[in-house]
DNA sequence: CTGAAAGCGCTAACAT
DNA sequence: ATGTTAGCGCTTTCAG
């Protein structure tokens, strides 16, 4: 029966009472166990095991200005390429200790902006991925908060690319070599930064490669969006076609599929991202994204950063790779 | 040029200098607007806006003990169940003006409590997924700490339950009015509380139309394992197949195909939780899920416990409904 | 209607 | 090696 005038969870004041000891020693048990005596360390530790002692972070928040919590934001938590990125990120910042807030801008700016400064005095940094709001606005925040950017690129801000033009240009440089003369590109939303560089890698190349591509627009990056190009990229007499993502490229499947084309027999396909795993059928070949690596990379930028808060404006970009699966084959 | 010495964030202190009042009176101004006068409220808003203020959650949490947050764990955020639960639940906590933890237990038990420990102080309350914790360390969290569970039914707490029975006898019901006789289910694995729950389901109705069924073990719940159930599918010649969800039926669409058969003019598939969509093709009759629902409402529920702690113990059920696709054909 | 003062749980000088 | 003190930013009595 702990001598504890107290309603909710025992403090440092409950052990220190218990134990017969200052608050500052039980403090300095968890924090700086080095400056004490191992045998009143051990003391400490055992009264705080048998209350169920859990330190007060608020507190700890409070008095030395480090919440021990990060945040990561995404624009859409249900899209495919979040969660195995959130997860990585959660399991890297708990191995530190940390907990991670999560929020989902819905892909508004503005939303995004409001979230993040809630966030600001209970965290000690920030991940955004792909952020929605202006450069002007994320350089307002980065100057009062550790950040790292993932796939959005601004210089004087640490960020982690995944950099899908090696794996396109992979992807082509495939094809070629099974004799495919003319290919497809199924693009997603022009607006985004991996668009812009995924179309421009088939470019050079295709043009490298002495290939001919047709660019057929899907905007909208969904399986429907794929499953309607599917006519164009016929209509295109293509006999493979490299898809903006991984969605796209399942879309397209299906839409080949009804046509009563046979892929990939009649018609090599190819995706992005590789959020689908080997879930589809035939087993997509796709260029993989590592946003496991991005998620985890990221957060380990910022405990750096906020470790040395001289680092900054670090730049990584994972490059990518071609994983052959069972829709590609020869013309 | 505000008057501040701080490094930091501006507080009420920066505020209260700047428009020359006291410190509660800015306290006041945010908390309980009603007890100043219109105009020194008006004053403080516009200077706080001015500083650029924003309440520091940590301290208020500290003075109050209400931090203002609240989290939600879920055993892996990379199954496609839980992300659009997640979604539903962060914009409610949102709406709130409420901060989430996001905790991915990773199956682990150990893990899930530790997560929680570490969460208690920062949080007003819990939102536990399909928690894999044993039914005595839920009590013993709940009984210090709001909680509401998802899928899981233990007496004595508050929970929400996707009750998929409803959505998976009219599944039967729809393949009788079709005119199957010999149906099979694949099941998922066996200690899950809905894998239960989705083969009693499939037994009593199946009784009560006269239809006979044929059970499948699939055991863990993928893509694969799906696959490969369609071998046994067609040696127990069924005429159509209940899917434990969503991923397994997709996967047995991908088996059915590899081995010939049509779906489905051969054979129907039938999934559950509808999470893929119409993601795949054809196009998945499944059963639908209402997990986004279930991720509002737990926080709502949550919401309410906090206000009136006298509440507790709601259990929900959310029945469920078949959506007919293009997967279902008569025999 | 507003100010003064105490305190939430913890850490960090500064003693000893 | 350990205790004392002050203070982090905010809310909340209690006085005016």
């Amino acid at each position: 029966m702990p001598i504890s005038k107290n309603k909710g969870a025992p403090t440092i004041g409950d052990i220190a009472d218990l134990v017969g000891v200052s608050r500052s020693s039980v403090s300095r048990a968890f924090g700086k166990p080095e400056l004490l005596s191992e045998d009143t360390v051990k003391k400490i530790r055992k009264a705080a095991e048998k209350l169920g002692y859990f330190p007060n972070q608020a507190a700890r928040a409070l008095s030395t200005g480090r919440p021990g919590n990060l945040a990561i934001v995404v624009p859409d938590i249900a899209n495919a390429f979040s969660p195995p990125l959130i997860r990585a990120a959660q399991l890297a910042a708990d191995s530190h200790g940390m907990s991670l807030f999560l929020g989902d801008s819905g892909e508004d700016p503005a939303r995004e902006f409001t979230l993040l400064n809630r966030l600001v005095v209970q965290t000690e940094g920030f991940v955004l991925v792909s952020s929605r709001m202006p450069d002007k606005k994320i350089k307002e925040i980065a100057e009062k908060h550790p950040l790292v950017l993932i796939n959005r690129d601004i210089s004087g801000i640490s960020r982690v690319l995944i950099d899908t033009s090696p794996g396109v240009e992979a992807a082509v440089v495939h094809l070629a070599e099974i004799k495919h003369k003319k290919i497809a590109y199924v693009g997603g939303p022009s607006v985004s930064w991996s668009e812009q560089q995924r179309r421009g890698a088939v470019r050079r190349a295709a043009e490298r490669e002495g290939l001919t591509v047709e660019y057929v627009r899907s905007g909208h990056a969904t399986f429907d969006a794929g499953r309607e190009a599917a006519s164009a990229v016929i209509a295109a007499k293509a006999s493979a076609a490299i898809a903006f993502d991984d969605v796209v490229a399942h879309g397209l499947l299906a839409g080949l599929n009804e046509l009563g084309y046979r892929v990939p027999q009649d018609i090599s396909v190819i995706g992005c991202d590789d959020v689908l795993g080997a879930a589809t059928y035939p087993a997509l070949t796709s260029v993989s994204a590592r946003h496991i690596e991005a998620g985890r990379m990221a957060i380990e930028m910022l405990l750096n950063m906020i470790e040395e808060p001289t680092i900054s404006n670090v730049r990584i970009a994972l490059d990518t790779k071609l994983v052959v699966r069972a829709t590609t084959a020869p013309r």
